[in-house]
RNA sequence: GCCAAAGUGGCUCAGGGGUAGAGCAAUUCACUCGUAAUGAAUAGGUCGUGGGUUCGAUUCCCACCUUUGGCUCCA
């Protein structure tokens, strides 16, 4: 049998076991949901008359384990869509999903020994020996709303890792533990990058050693823009209810936004207000004085692009924005710097003609492949075209879509990327470029999107050719995302060993003795001076333990600085990841290699100098 | 928001109804050292917050806050 064929059979089978195992712990209450083969394992989602804690875990892979040890037989029987309704009645979900089946659809149940039967397409194992030799280990729980829709039933699922065998479900445990090592909110903390307090919850404090490396993103991300023709600016963090308002936010998006309540009408000003605090002065939603925190650019960039009329020869116009964003996420949403409430896109609002949308696109794909590639980082394209309650004219998303749909093709070539047909914004058809963490949860990063209602709701024009006044089209988008998540991907895919070129500190410099740190100041100052971030360890500490402290920042390159190396004017090189030393290197031979990798975003260290 | 779990010195963690302990880090002293942990001493905590039970709570109970894994995979 096929790997493939033989994960689904035995996976699927294992979930039929799960099921039973939890019927015979939780008892006959117990009502049975879905339970499909997923990456690593299965689920089976239940309702249960408990919860399920962690003591249950080992309970229920005992039971597992007891049940295969039957050896029963499994049984596969058609049966009429009456008779199943009648075998299942007890069981509302199967029951809905019984009625919810096409007519025509053949009915199949799977029968495990004399007391456990589920509806199942199959195929299952013939007999529950052939599960014997699996390996599986319960993984976790989570609550699951039935059908995944919030507004029904709260499921409990039960996740199982399970495996071929012992080897492969350990191999897997290893994985997973290897992959929490990359975990960047781990890395942040040992490399001092950045923080969080309970005071400003999913909002980073971004440490000296990480806002440097912030700094080198925004630099380096700046230069292409420039060399794009981006116009950058600047705009308001907080603005008023009216703006958002026109732009739609309001209605769509206030649930999402930090708001600043004005003071109700009629309240007195504080130096009325009586020394009684205990009443406070009374704000209101409703005040014509209201703010709100922006959660996206975009209103601004329309109101940048309103100041004054446009010409079809000024388009297309790139205001490119990195100001700071807040966007309120529902509790248990954050995580890490992957999904925080505040932070900076490497954001952008063009105004093109309708017919300079393909070479715009095309323009911002280049652009975003140089930027991935600088990090080597894979990303998987997704494109998502007219949803049902789309806005605006149909002539005009065909045309669009069969651009965007153009440029993925030659790009990716047909087929390699993600089609989500109807998952488009009502304003616009987007491509979305997702990259995976450490753990392989995908995340949006680059988004490219087409708008064609903010620029009817802000009422923007340009005047034509033929002197008539036309509607841009707008493209949003953005590459790195946020710096914040993109610096929490890329903390994990270089597991905090970063390119030289980002690196917080590019160079350690230790002194061996007292009498060395002149010289290894007189290095540092060097380094420095040719934009070069190194930092020196003065102390009186022994050499040992100061390379230790920048061997676990992971800088990139230690100098060791002893008497050898004040006579000859050499450095002795430590390179990150690199067992052997080199010696005798030429102050300015080093110099050139840092500026080197510093010029070229290299992202591998030069060993050899 | 929902399910499960966690919160004890800067960090990693132990402990447990009678107001806390280790290692690392820090500070001081000694050692002046050639590539990942020299030795000794010292200091540092209202045990996430607020209530409750109790003679007594960091420990038990309740609420809240923050954090983590999951909530897309459709018989």
């Amino acid at each position: 049998m096929e790997r493939e064929e033989f994960l689904k059979v035995y996976r699927h089978s294992l979930a039929h076991i799960l099921a039973k195992a939890v019927f015979e712990i939780f008892g006959t209450d117990t009502q049975i949901a879905i339970g499909p083969q997923i990456d690593d394992g299965m689920y089976y989602d239940f309702a249960l008359p408990r919860p399920v804690t962690e003591e249950d875990y080992k309970t229920i892979e005992d039971k597992m384990t007891e049940i295969l040890k039957r050896k029963e037989d499994w049984r596969r029987e058609e049966i009429s869509r009456n008779d199943a309704l009648e075998l299942f009645k007890d069981q509302k979900y199967k029951v809905e999903i019984i009625q919810d089946l096409p007519e025509d659809e053949l009915l199949t149940i799977y029968r495990t020994g004399d007391d456990f039967v589920d509806l199942c397409r199959g195929p299952h194992v013939e007999n529950s020996r052939d599960l014997l030799s699996v390996a599986f280990k319960v993984k976790g729980t989570s609550a699951a709303y039935w059908r995944g829709d919030s507004t029904k039933d709260t499921l409990t699922r039960i996740y199982v890792f399970a495996f071929p065998s012992k080897d492969e479900l350990k191999a897997h445990l290893a994985w997973l533990k290897e992959a929490m090592e990359r975990d960047h909110k781990k890395i942040g903390l040992q490399q001092d990058l950045f923080m969080f307090q309970d005071t400003a919850p999913g909002m980073p404090y971004w440490l000296p050693r990480g806002w440097t490396m912030y700094r080198q993103l925004i630099s380096y991300s700046r230069e292409l823009q420039d060399k794009h023709n981006y116009q950058e600016i600047s705009c308001p963090l907080i603005n008023n209810k009216k703006l958002w308002l026109i732009s739609g936010h309001w209605a769509h998006y206030v649930n999402n936004m930090f708001l600043i309540p004005g003071l109700s009408e009629g309240t007195k000003a504080d130096d009325e207000v009586e020394q009684d605090q205990s009443a406070g002065p009374d704000f209101d939603l409703e005040s014509i004085d209201t703010m709100a925190a922006k959660p996206m650019n975009c209103p601004n960039a329309m109101m940048t692009y309103k100041r004054t009329v446009h010409s079809y020869k000024e388009l297309p116009i790139r205001y490119s924005e990195i100001d700071v964003l807040h966007r309120k996420e529902k509790s248990g949403q954050m995580n890490g710097l992957f999904r925080v409430q505040e932070f900076r896109q490497d954001d952008d609002h063009t105004f093109v003609t309708e017919d300079q949308i393909e070479s715009e696109i095309e323009d911002i794909m280049n652009l975003a492949d140089e930027i991935y590639n600088t990090f080597g980082l894979t990303y998987k394209a997704e494109f998502s075209t007219r949803p049902d309650d789309f806005m605006g004219d149909i002539e005009v998303w065909n045309r669009a879509e069969a651009s965007l749909k153009k440029i993925l093709d030659k790009k990716y070539g047909e087929g390699n990327y993600e089609i989500n047909e109807g998952d488009g914004a009502f304003y616009g058809p987007k491509i979305d470029l997702q990259i995976k963490d450490a753990l392989g949860r995908e995340w949006q990063c680059g988004t490219i999107q087409l708008d064609f209602q903010l620029p009817a709701n802000f009422g923007l024009t340009y005047v034509d050719k033929d002197n008539s006044q036309k509607m841009p089209v707008v493209i949003h988008r953005a590459i790195f995302g946020s710096f914040e998540r993109f610096i929490g991907i890329i903390t994990e895919h270089f597991k905090g060993a970063f390119p030289f070129w980002m690196s917080p500190a590019q160079v350690g410099i230790v002194p061996i003795r007292e009498e060395h740190n002149e010289f290894a100041r007189d290095i540092e100052n060097l380094l420095e001076y040719n934009g070069i971030r190194a930092e020196v360890d003065l102390s009186p500490k022994n050499m040992n333990d100061k390379i230790k402290n920048f061997r676990n920042l992971r800088d990139p390159y230690i100098l060791v600085i002893g008497d050898k190396e004040v006579e000859s004017k050499t450095v002795s090189v430590n390179i990150r990841g690199v067992k052997v030393q080199l010696h005798d290197i030429p102050v300015d031979t080093f110099v050139e290699v840092c500026k080197k990798m510093n010029a070229e975003r290299t992202r591998d260290l030069i060993t050899e100098m």
